[in-house]
RNA sequence: GUGGAUGUAGUUCAGUUGGUUAGAAUGCUAGAUUGUGAUUCUGGAGGUCGCGGGUUCGAGCCCCGUCAUUCACCCCA
């Protein structure tokens, strides 16, 4: 006999989990709802087509492919398959992909539902998704991610609304020691215009990203390793250490950006959304321009968006930013700009477990369990039970008659916070033994006196 | 894809230079208690020591392989 198991990467989320999990779902789906998000769901599997080539060439090689049904190797080349290359053979014997994003799925539902949908297009979307990753801590092969884009408008009221929306599900979350990291694809590419480094954008964008993981010394190690002479390195760090405010980095950095168009339009933008922030009254605690922030998927082309949970050993838990071409790619013809965030639900979960921050009574499921010593008392107890249910508390019955002992560890192992005990006395005095099992207390009150200390 | 670490009851871990029948804590379970749980006491079940091979009179321990888990790199939620 086989022992199950689970393939690598992939968990079961048993009761207690999950609870805290809805937890965390909860409260972004709120958010994304209070903020005019609309529900969409995709399938789990799309076109390879539609997915490759959207993540780069790294993202094409975490895709999870599906074998075509049935005889799939009947038409498949017969050199190319002797020639023992699987990636010779991939697109003839996998046509469909499991999905990778919660975007590019997204994307391909506005191009193929143009017509019937009123722009801009606010919608939210929470969904597993699968990357053929080898795990780690906080990397999974399946996770969920919570998107919330807007598609056809170019507005910055976006890119602020983004903000407030971190800010709000982070409140609700009990997370208080956190930083949303804002940057501009602009600015990045003003950075290497000014080094004239336009060719070399890719390799300057993944060395600075690392700064805060491994330091200037290594960074400036990689990037002359890259063909970068000690002249550009002072150039682009005397960029990155600029210090202070929001606001005093955008000033100095207006200057520095003089001479690039890209740049300037970057440091415009971020300005814009900085002042709507503020015009909507929100404090600009937990948020930090930070020129060093690049984020890989190549199809961000606006401001970039990232959100790191201080004094927790796992990656970002949430990042995003605005793309203008990615409908493009699905052969549409006017230019829809989107924006949008995603949150990574099992990177939040690990991080507020390791933080303790899930409130008790996320774990309690009943809040009343009927207790009895004997099947008389049983069926009495189904008549309260039925009460409580009716003033909308869940609450339920132990469906054997056992030892009172037995019921009252049910109770314990399930945290529910109460309980009813129910026999000859309290059937021939009508007043139930009401117990508090955090406490242990226990009184003998009538059900209406129950109704109002539950409600 | 590259490199490192670890695999022993359900779980967390002991296990001496290789030596008879592999232990603890916790959890599970039954009772002490015929109307009361989480703190008490007593009993019980539970292990092909990841798997395969090798060295040896003898392997949980040493060697090789393999699989799994995990951490880091790459990249990312």
């Amino acid at each position: 006999m086989e022992k199950p198991s689970l393939p690598k990467g992939t968990r079961d989320f048993g009761p207690v989990v999950m609870a805290k999990r809805q937890f965390i779902l909860d409260s972004i789906k709120k958010v994304f709802q209070k903020y005019g998000f609309q529900p969409l769901e995709t399938p789990t599997m799309e076109n390879l087509t539609t997915l490759t080539g959207k993540y780069g060439e790294e993202g094409d090689q975490l895709l999870f492919k599906i074998l075509n049904s049935g005889d799939f190797l009947k038409d498949v080349d017969l050199q190319k398959l002797n020639s023992r290359d699987s990636r010779l053979i991939t697109h003839s014997i996998s046509e469909k992909g499991l999905r990778y994003d919660l975007t590019v799925p997204f994307a391909r539902y506005v191009v193929m539902n143009r017509h019937e949908i009123a722009l801009p297009f606010k919608r939210y979307q929470i969904q597993p998704v699968w990357r053929a990753d080898r795990p780690q801590k906080g990397r999974y092969r399946e996770f969920y991610q919570c998107d919330a884009d807007v598609v056809g408008t170019d507005s910055l009221i976006c890119e602020a609304e983004i903000i407030l929306m971190i800010k709000e599900v982070f409140k609700s979350l009990k997370i208080s020691d956190y930083t949303v990291k804002v940057n501009h694809r602009g600015v990045l590419s003003g950075l290497a215009e000014i080094v004239g480094a336009k060719e070399k954008e890719t390799a300057l964008f993944i060395a600075i990203d690392k700064l805060d993981k491994i330091g200037e010394e290594k960074v400036k190690e990689e990037l002359r390793s890259k063909g970068f002479d000690d002249k550009s390195l002072d150039v682009v760090f005397e960029i990155l250490n600029k210090e202070g405010s929001t606001a005093t980095k955008i000033e100095l950095l207006t200057n520095s950006f003089s001479t690039s168009e890209k740049g300037k339009k970057g440091i415009a933008d971020l300005s814009a959304v900085f002042q709507s922030v503020k015009d909507y009254g929100v404090s600009e605690d937990h948020v930090e321009f930070d020129i060093s922030l690049a984020r890989g998927l190549s199809y961000y082309t606006g401001c970039i968006f990232e959100v790191k949970i201080n004094n927790v050993a796992i990656g970002s838990v949430s990042g995003g930013g605005r793309y203008d071409n990615l409908t493009q790619a699905f052969g549409a013809k006017e230019r829809l700009s989107g924006v949008g965030i995603s949150f990574g639900v099992d990177r939040l979960f690990d991080a507020m477990e390791e933080l303790k921050l899930f409130p008790e009574e996320t774990q309690v499921s009943s809040m009343v369990l009927i207790t009895h010593f004997d099947s008389e008392s049983q069926r009495y107890g189904l008549k309260v039970l039925q009460t409580l249910r009716n003033n909308n508390i869940a609450a339920e019955i132990y469906p054997d008659p056992i030892k009172i002992q037995k019921q009252l560890d049910y109770a314990n192992k399930k945290m529910i916070p109460y309980v009813i005990v129910i026999g000859s006395e309290e059937m021939k005095s009508g007043l139930l033994a009401f117990k508090n099992m955090k406490t242990g207390e226990q009184t003998k009150i009538g059900i209406e006196d129950i109704l109002n200390t539950l409600k």
